[in-house]
Parts: structure tokens; C-alpha cells; sequence
DNA sequence: ATGAAAGCGCTAACAA
DNA sequence: TTGTTAGCGCTTTCAT
């Protein structure tokens, strides 16, 4: 594989001018130029990026780190990351996690050995002390509201989503009100979820709230649980849309009707949701990862709201 | 940011011993080890893995180029690459093409550029022709059969699942059947459907084959021209639970009772299909993925077949 | 067991 | 406008 300096040599110039020529500058002659090009082409030549990444210093490479791949929010976010980066001429590079904090730290750790510009943390498992020593080497952005100054983030308002999300189905009539989540009390998001769960509807009766929902399957039981219930509740607000479709089901073969027996709102818009008209809050995640994509790339730390809204089906 | 040198000065050796300590060679005494280790540890030093990169001309990343990311079939793969690539501490970048021949050219350039130890096509829109050159460089791996010995692949028999397929759909009395697919003419897995439902029930009738279908909302705009037709058809044969998943809401809100009016077969087992209780052909896609992804580790040019199965539900 | 030194392939400051 | 040259941070002979 020829480098920089045989193209020179067969082009008749410095390596210094092959140099300009691949990077566009001006103050090469129109003659060396195509010089240059011709055997640029004729040889095929590509420029070794490691050998551009170590003299550079950035790479033009974002990581997204991400608890799980094959969930729909996340995806969600690693699609608007994803479109981001065509248009920026940037790569890539998923990184997950299973909320392993090690993994998550060796991920970190990719800026610090100059092999990512930056990182998108869509859901994490460290506190933010563990990972704020990494913002010196690299953009750190994240998919939910922080304090921290040095971490910029692209953030839905969770907490009064959740609230508007209860409220409506109040409004509707309920007050048997049950709710899941995806992590348990180590997580702000269920921590909110229940925040504004009192916020509207008081106490949180334990036998309401089911926790560890990921899958279809996942809604499915949390489903059957909820409604084998004696009083059981006349509602339930799903965090997700696949786990919303596993309640429908569940509701289904036992028979019940859907709003009437029970009312049914997932999260984030998905297919399935389409699929069973389900009700669902939608949190605009592709949006997210897109501004979180541009806000790494311009390492600023930035704070941006993406609005949600909840989108009416006959579910509710 | 400290370099090899200032951890060799610290600790009073040579860059050379402390590559060695990185590298955990043997033939280095306890004493300097240790001593080393202490000024690596004190200083946190991360060796530039650009600097790596350059002289090994290895990075430990492989690429997965895809058309979409947000579709099931796809990211079921990028799953078990991704799987895979924990496992054997490896990372992965995910190019998406939308079927772009120049896009889709640029990430084998990263194989030349030397930013990509291989790449695994899970599905492409060159010609093997302008991808071969490539492999000159590092691992391709297709997820497809192909004839070519450079090429290794973890591949479906797409032909004989899709006669099995309309087979199990004739056998279940059904003579006037459809079928959807992603792409047009121009791509092979079209071609085999095509194939095989002449197979087994003669020549397509226009009428019952419909291309471009992705989404849910494609499934349900093909069930509404399917099923308005005079002769509509018995069965369709969906190329995907979502699409599927959209031609049985299309056929519920029509009136059309499954399977009596109209049955529907999909594809890839996916949690809408559970959610519908859809009849599936699962191609054990996260198997693909991850087979592929060991292929291209170990730059092999093995030809792996992995099997399908046909998932019975009430919807056939 | 250890170190000196020659690169890996490129960019950019400096000189001309 | 062009060339010379000194690195970027690491690995790896080759001596010792």
C-alpha cells in the first residue's frame, strides 16, 4: 500500500503538497495539483486515518452509549444520532452497556485514549461524579436534564410529562391509576414517574406500581398481575408502547375491553402502538438524539429542551 | 495529557519497558513493573490507541453497513454483531447506506483508510463487482449467500424458507395468495420470493405482489389495495411482522375476521407479531448477526448456514 | 531483563 | 507556491 511519500515521489513534488492536495488547500499550482490527482487516482491512494487521528487529535467518531440496543426508545435515539452523522460526515459507534458500570467506564475511557471526539449517554448506570473526570477529554452529552454545567444535554421534561400524562387520564375519569418502568428506584425516571404519580393522584399504592418492565413480554405479566387485582385498577400508564402492547394482549384473552374495562397509554409512538391504537406520550426521541449528535460534535454544553406531546387513540 | 516518555521518565525506565508493562509482556522484572504500574495508575495514563492503531494497522473495529437501523430485520443483526463484540472486546460503528451505491462505498473505504479491521453487509446496493476490490483490505462479510470464495458469509436459505412458506400457506387451503417485499427487482431476496411462489403456485399475478413495503404503514396501504380487489387474496405472506402487523389492522378495521377472511404469515418474529399472535417465519436473525461478526474477527471466508423455522399462530 | 533508536503515515511550522 | 523537517505516541527490532 503506497503512503504519502511514494505518492510525492511519483508525482514529482513534496510530501508537504500531496498533503495540500488531500486537504483541499489553496496555494497548490492547478499543474502539481492534478499532478498529484492523477496519482492519487492512479494508485488508488487512501490516507491512513489512524495516522490523521494521532497527529489531529480528534477522529470524527461519537460513541453512543446505550443500556440496550434492541429497545425501541433507545434505538429511537441512536436513529437520530445516526442522522446526524450522515449529514456531518462524522461515524458512529454504539456502545453498549446493560447498565454495567465498568462498561460503561471503559466506554468513557475511548476519549481519554483519543479514540472518540465525544460520547451520547442515553441512559446511564454511574453518578455523574464517576463520569465527570472524562469531560476534559472529550464532549460529554446527555439524554436527560443535568445540572452539571460541563455536561451539555438534550432533555424531554420528564417530570411534567409525567404529571400532563396523569392528568390526563384523570380527566378521562380514572383514579384506579396504575404505572410501570423500565429500572427501579436507582432510576431518576422512575423516580419521577412516581413523583408525579403522587403529584396527581397521592400515594403510590405498592401493588399499582411494577418496576423491571422492558418487553412485550415484560407488559404481558405486569398486566396480568395488575389485573388479577381485586380492586384492580381502571387504567395504566405503560412506559413504553411494546410493553403497552403486552397489557392490550393480556387484556384482550382475558376478555376485557379496551378503554372501558381498562385504559391503556404507552410511551414513545411506536408501531405497535399504531398497530393496537394505542394512546401514547410521545417523546420526540429521534429529535433528542439528533441534538444531542450536534451538540457533541460542537462540544457544547448546552442545555435543549425537546417538547413532548401525547397523541389521542382510542386506547384511553 | 502525559505520553509513554514522561511515564518512562517518571518511573526511571525506558519507553520500551513501559510498552512492555502496557502490553503485559513477560521478561519484565516485578520491581520495574510495578513501578511503572504505580505511575500509569498515579497518572492515569491512557496510551493514544490512534498511535496503536498506526503501527499495528489493526483498530479492534468492525463496521455493520446497513440500508436502515430503525427497521427490525436490520437491527436484529446489528444486535448480535453487537453482542458478539463485547464478547471479544471489539468495537463496532454502524454505517447506514439507505441503499446509497457512493455512501455505501465510503465505509469500504474505511477498510483501505485503515479505520475498519472488516465489515459485515447485512445488505448492499453495489455489485459484488465494485465491493470485491475491497477485500483486499480487511474482512467482508455478507449476510447472504454468495458464490464468491473471497466473501464470507453467515447466510439463509431464503429460497427454500420462502417455498416452505407458500408451501405451509397451500397446504392450509390457500391458492389465491400475495405477497410484499422490501425492495424491487433489483434485489435477490425479491427475486427468490418471486421464485419460489412460482414454485408453488405458478405465475405471480401482478395484482398480488406488492414491493417498497418497510413499515407498518406500508403493511396496511398494501391490505387495502390487496383486499379491495374482487379476487382478493386468501393469504398474504408479509415480508415482516410490522408490515404485517399493519395488514392486520388494516384487515380488522375493514371487518375481515384472521384467518377466516384473510390469513397473514410474517416474518422475523417480532414482538408486534407476538402482540397480534401473527404467524412468523423467524430467520433467527441475531444468529446472522452474530456469526457474521466472528467471521469477520477472524477474517474467514467460511460460507455458514444458519437455519430458519416457521413459528405457528392463529393467524394462518 | 532492559534500552536505544528506527519507524508507522501523516500534518504543519518554518524556510526558501 | 513549494520543500524540508520535526514531530504526533506508540511498537518493535536489535543490541547489550
Amino acid at each position: 500500500m503506497p503512503n504519502i511519500h511514494d505518492i510525492a515521489k511519483k508525482a514529482g513534488v513534496s510530501v508537504s503538497t500531496v498533503s495540500r492536495v488531500l486537504n483541499n488547500y489553496k496555494y497548490v499550482s492547478e499543474e502539481k495539483r492534478k499532478a498529484v490527482q492523477r496519482v492519487i487516482d492512479e494508485w488508488s491512494f487512501a490516507p491512513n486515518r489512524n495516522a490523521i487521528g494521532l497527529i489531529r487529535g480528534e477522529t470524527r467518531m461519537i460513541g453512543v452509549i446505550m443500556p440496550y440496543n434492541n429497545n425501541q426508545a433507545f434505538d429511537q435515539m441512536l436513529h437520530g444520532a445516526l442522522n446526524r452523522s450522515r449529514e456531518l460526515d462524522y461515524s458512529v459507534a454504539v456502545l453498549p452497556t446493560k447498565y454495567d458500570k465498568n462498561k460503561e467506564l471503559e466506554y468513557l475511557y475511548m476519549l481519554k485514549n483519543k479514540w472518540l471526539d465525544g460520547v451520547i449517554i442515553t441512559s446511564r448506570a454511574n453518578d455523574w461524579e464517576q463520569i465527570l473526570p472524562y469531560v476534559e477529554y472529550g464532549a460529554i452529552i446527555a439524554c436527560e436534564f443535568t445540572e452539571h454545567p460541563e455536561i451539555g444535554c438534550a432533555y424531554i421534561d420528564r417530570y411534567a410529562s409525567y404529571v400532563d400524562s396523569f392528568q390526563f387520564l384523570k380527566e378521562k375519569g380514572h383514579q384506579a391509576v396504575a404505572f410501570t418502568t423500565a429500572r427501579g428506584w436507582e432510576s431518576k425516571s422512575t423516580q419521577q414517574t412516581i413523583a408525579a404519580y403522587e403529584n396527581v393522584f397521592g400515594a403510590v399504592p405498592d401493588r399499582y406500581f411494577i418496576s423491571d418492565c422492558y418487553s412485550f413480554e415484560d407488559g404481558y405479566r405486569a398486566a396480568e398481575k395488575l389485573l388479577g387485582l381485586s380492586d384492580r385498577p381502571t387504567a395504566i400508564y405503560a412506559n413504553g408502547d411494546e410493553v403497552a402492547g403486552g397489557m392490550y394482549r393480556y387484556a384482550a384473552s382475558a376478555g376485557l375491553t379496551i378503554p372501558q374495562d381498562v385504559a391503556i397509554l404507552g410511551q414513545e409512538n411506536q408501531p405497535i402502538g399504531v398497530a393496537l391504537d394505542l394512546c401514547s406520550v410521545d417523546h420526540r426521541l429521534v429529535q433528542v438524539g439528533e441534538q444531542a449528535f450536534d451538540l457533541a460534535v460542537r462540544r457544547s454544553r448546552d442545555k435543549v429542551n425537546i417538547p413532548y406531546r401525547i397523541i389521542k387513540r382510542s386506547s384511553v
